[in-house]
DNA sequence: GTCTATACATCGATAGAC
DNA sequence: GTCTATCGATGTATAGAC
């Protein structure tokens, strides 16, 4: 006797681990049956085919990440608290959840189309009809808080500087080997560099 | 009666054409021998592998635009213009090349071993011993020109707001359709954008 | 240098018994 | 639901003639 879900739960967490280890198309479908304890045959009678195994591995793990996320910045009126909550849980997330990364390569490979379709129905479900970050921004603007600045400009500003040291971390420790993206000093570090640098960059004019 | 190359030239280029449009995987080594006007067993008779062409085409389109990179800024002593022309050059870089961008990505992917090869190679070629960005910045701060900031977190916070939206262009343009990341306004405006954050963050204290 | 033909290896998917 | 066995397709790489 087998509670629901069971085998299926065995092979998401192999098919996680494989895609992971090897990419989408390096996986290889005996290896994830090996490591489930099943055979081929069985994984394609759950998934039907490697392309619904991984979007189902991939929606498993990416959403609960953004959902997190946003329930962490979303309640935050005062602007300068919010965008350090933006900063610190942004690159809070993808510390803790690594393997984050390489989903999100791929998707940018592939086109974006299911991360993009995940993080709109993300946000309908939150009854909002448009991305509320520049909203948050716009508003922040209007009540003279920060200065004139295009909110998705800075929306975007923000979003490359929290997560792009994750994406290139490779990359970026050849070229800079004094830094550990994932270490705690080096991510302490940058969100309060993060930080300043854009507070200081949009604060009204003529503020200290 | 051919001269130095030719069949080499039509390889590379068609190899191109062929990664660019199926990813280095998805590439058949019969699609890349038909554009190029030969047979399969020519590809491996000229580079052995489909692992060495892939280098080969890789270098051959990614060296140029980092040389021409860094040729436009490497010059500029003043501060502000320094920071200027290095986000203009980049943005400008990687709009008149945009197959950086899959390029990239798959390096990215891999673990830069190339790219990282290539970009130390490229600073010995011209006598750096380091990354000269951070220098530069060092010395800028050295002379009381920006404030206090860490040059390196300041380096990754340049190439994070030039080159991220480029990278994530296609999620981008499904998040916020009022986008076209490669339209020569929306590069513009990224240009200033970035520029006037950046300055307005990194000027000495207590000025304008 | 260039070709044809083929060896050799995988892999995703399915048929069919239990 | 779970298994074994196998199909059918495709891919890289190479042997060997010209």
């Amino acid at each position: 006797m087998t509670f629901t879900g069971e085998t299926e739960q065995k092979i998401i967490r192999a098919a996680t681990e494989v895609f992971l280890q090897r990419g989408k198309d390096g996986a290889r479908m005996q290896d994830i049956a090996d490591r489930a304890g099943i055979n081929k045959a069985l994984l394609h009678y759950y998934f039907r085919s490697k392309d619904r195994l991984y979007e189902k591995v991939f929606e498993t793990t990416v959403k609960s990440v953004f959902d997190e996320f946003l329930n962490a910045i979303l309640e935050t009126e005062d602007p300068v608290l919010f965008i350090k909550g933006f900063i610190e849980n942004y690159i809070d997330a993808l510390s803790r959840r690594p393997e984050m990364i390489r989903f999100i390569i791929w998707e940018i490979d592939q086109g974006g189309e299911q991360i993009g379709r995940m993080i709109q129905s993300i946000f309908s479900e939150r009854g909002f009809s448009e991305i509320p970050i520049p909203l948050k921004i716009q508003q922040a603007i209007g009540r003279g808080q920060i200065r004139q600045v295009d909110p998705i400009q800075l929306t975007l500003s923000l979003i490359g500087m929290c997560l792009h040291p994750f994406l290139a971390e490779r990359i970026l420790e050849k070229l800079f080997p004094a830094i550990s993206v994932t270490s705690p000093g080096f991510l302490e570090a940058r969100k309060k560099e993060v930080f300043d640098l854009v507070w200081k960059g949009i604060r009204p004019e003529g503020e200290p």
